[in-house]
DNA sequence: CGCGGCTTTGATGTTCATCAAGTAAAGTGG
DNA sequence: CCACTTTACTTGATGAACATCAAAGCCGCG
């Protein structure tokens, strides 16, 4: 490797508009050298509850859950999301250990910084500090909307709510590979497998929806509407 | 009023250990110029959902509880906290209209201060600002524990853990006046108001707890906590 | 080909919401 | 201060929604 021809990857990294907008070239150049790149395959955990936070991590590419385990050793999903709507953990500085865990969907990529350099940047740059606070806060009210959305719903209004995030937010496209098992969406929505599946079956029948395999097709987006927001 | 004589008020309130500890003299006495102290009653609504944000507000003393309402004018309640552990919306710079609903469950004194006047500070004084960060942080992952807590939970299992939080967390006392409805637990729980009543009157019979009025008393913590576990 | 995991469907029972009716408590106006 | 009105609380009965259990089908993988 020639260190002089290597040219620092994260100027132009898409990330960089979102979070690190407010660093000017030293910094970013400081950042590159801090951050560590890495690859998760789909089912990897990426960091796990109760393990003492050393690293801000931000998700490069990929689909990832957050989630956390239950005294009875049960699993609740807490949000499924795309890049640039996570961020290691909401408490960035609050607390010093993961309160939930977070796990890879499909691969992903998942670039890590010391969460000390993190800090330091945050003192240093005001407007870093405040874009950062912006943006995780808007991450955590995403959260507990969705949370109390899906709280207020029966199952139907769950499962369809479940579909329409999917398809608007994390796929924008009604047909899409489903990248959860059907526990997993029960999980998410605090229902019992059997019946995801069988309201799965339901709209399969009445022609809301069509499956092959793990592919499915959002048929009737107005009717999953009605009944998501019904629910 | 004789100004000469007036003393700010800001420099030796409990809050400025909390949020405002890292203001130097002059901050502090600026921050009480702009700030508006002002009580609300019972009942009161402090800030409305949907209601542009210009003011960051505090609760100073008192008992709130957050909430929002749904397309069906129901109440959802998000949390219901003590001093400190409200700070006007999670997220301060975020959006530009509140998310949820504030009311005052008890008489409360809220300090309101230009939202700009915080972000100007935020922006100049970087150790305000990773305090700040911080203690929304908390707050966020409070509620969303909170959430998450409750939605794994059976009916029993729900009215004892807001049982418990109550005592715990808002009275810190085995006695103390319900602060809300029936029907308010309800909205906290997802729950029917009917059954929540029910539930209460169960754990009476089994001399769990006792009433008279809006007093209650926990008699039996453990079994309270058992109750809450298995849920 | 056969094993183990995920999925699907049906039958059954539990939990909880809803409805209804009655009681207590808390305002409200004369 | 009392009758009146309204709101909150309480309890029982009923039915709907949902979990659980069980058995069978499917599918990928060694």
């Amino acid at each position: 490797m020639d260190d002089k021809i290597k040219t620092c990857l994260c100027e132009h990294c898409e990330f960089r508009d979102i979070v690190f907008a407010s660093l000017g070239e030293h910094d970013i150049r400081e950042l590159c050298d801090h951050k560590v790149e890495r690859p998760f395959s789909k089912g990897d955990v990426i960091s796990r509850q109760g393990d003492p936070i050393t690293h801000f991590k931000y998700l490069k590419s990929g689909l990832v859950k957050l989630y956390r385990v239950t005294e009875d050793g049960e699993q609740q999903i807490i949000t499924i999301t795309r890049p640039f709507e996570f961020i290691s953990t909401m408490s960035v500085f609050g607390g010093d250990n993961y309160k939930y865990s977070v796990a890879a969907l499909e691969d992903s990529v998942v670039c890590s910084v010391k969460i000390d350099f993190i800090k330091e940047l945050f003192l240093n740059n005001s407007r870093f500090a405040l874009n950062l606070f912006a943006r995780v806060s808007k991450i955590s009210e995403k959260i507990i909307g969705q949370t109390l959305d899906i709280r207020q719903k029966n199952l139907a209004g769950r499962v369809a709510y479940v579909l329409l995030y999917l398809m608007r937010d994390i796929f924008k496209s009604r047909i899409f590979d489903i990248p959860v098992s059907r526990k997993e969406i029960a999980d998410f929505i605090g229902m019992s497998t059997a019946n995801v599946i069988r309201t799965l079956s339901d709209f399969k029948r009445d022609g809301i929806i069509r499956t092959t395999g793990k592919t499915i097709e959002i048929v009737d987006v107005d009717k999953l509407d009605i009944i998501s927001k019904r629910g």
